[in-house]
DNA sequence: TTTT
DNA sequence: TTTT
């Protein structure tokens, strides 16, 4: 888990919920969705925003930390690093997702931004 | 272009040849695949290896030093930020990207990383 | 100016208003400290926490927002890079600084840290 | 050791064979200056290049790793964070220093950088 | 010198 | 004190 060799890091707004999934080994897993917010002035002056979405996907403690503090519209910061993998979706279609596996997930603008 | 709301860093190796696209405006846009790989002891105390594939994307300046530089196996550092889009594929099925867009490339290893 | 290379990133409070320097250029400096905090429990399972200090230092268009917008107490994120410098103080000493050159100064839990 | 609130990253040069230190509780310690160059040109169009120079500490296995393959001029990166200490110098003087506390060390551009 |  |  080198962090020289592959390293993500995002500050952003957490998009929904997230979904808390129950391993059978005990372990648990969260994921969400988190958009991150640039704004600009565009080519005419005007204030313009652009909007990134990553899926943040998190395990074990972390993932218990998600349970407990992580909610929609929550401002949080996230290292961790980039992963792809590939599945079949139900139409028997390949799919690829990349998604961040954090290694920390960090509270903002709160008082328990510890 | 906030490297604390959106960064990525990846080392690892070139892939394959950089795929090079002229855009009609003059500027040039480079395209390739990099591995990241871990090495570490499983379990039985075995040697192991993970590998990350990323598709890293360059414009301008940065796409240009690319074509100059950047060649298949060839150990390169990139910092950027991660970019998702969606396009229809050539069976009219809605495909996601996960791409890292590259504002800096750094050859490693070599005589001229500079 | 590479990422690569020479990356700095905190997140932590100011600790006290920034002091502002005008450059007989016309350009602005801003020189403030910022904490950052861990928290973790001791071997004995008492909450502890380690406070580090750092100088960060801002040019131009960021000592700007610097001026009009850090102040102490407030919770930023900055990223750079590490520069060290000599200087002799009032007594003949040569002193030896380490400062963070500011690239980025984010404003965080607030309603414009944009 | 949060790396969204104190994260530094370095890749450069090896000033010195490093110094390692055996503490009594069998730990050991490594220190080294570490160069990280950039180049530019100035204003005038000449090829230029500031380089500065950095104090990275390794503690416990980082310190064996860099005993072992640490050496005077190699290329390595490093990850860790800032850390800023005092002490008095033999002539009763105030001293404070900032080091980099590595939390990896990665050689670069040789056959082992594994 | 901050914050929790 | 490194490197290119």
């Amino acid at each position: 888990m080198s962090t020289l060799k592959n390293h993500v890091q995002l500050i952003g707004n957490v998009g929904q919920e997230p979904t808390i999934t129950n391993l059978e080994s005990g372990k648990k897993v969260a994921r969400f969705s988190l958009a991150t917010n640039e704004y600009y002035k565009n080519d005419k002056g005007e204030k313009t925003q652009t909007t990134d979405w990553h899926t943040v996907v998190a395990w074990g403690k972390t993932a218990e930390i998600t349970e407990k503090y992580v909610g929609k519209g929550k401002e949080v910061g996230v290292t961790g690093k980039l992963k792809s993998r590939s599945y079949e979706d139900n139409d028997g279609i390949k799919r690829y997702v990349t998604e961040i596996e954090a290694n920390e997930i960090l509270l903002l603008g709160t008082k328990n931004g510890k």
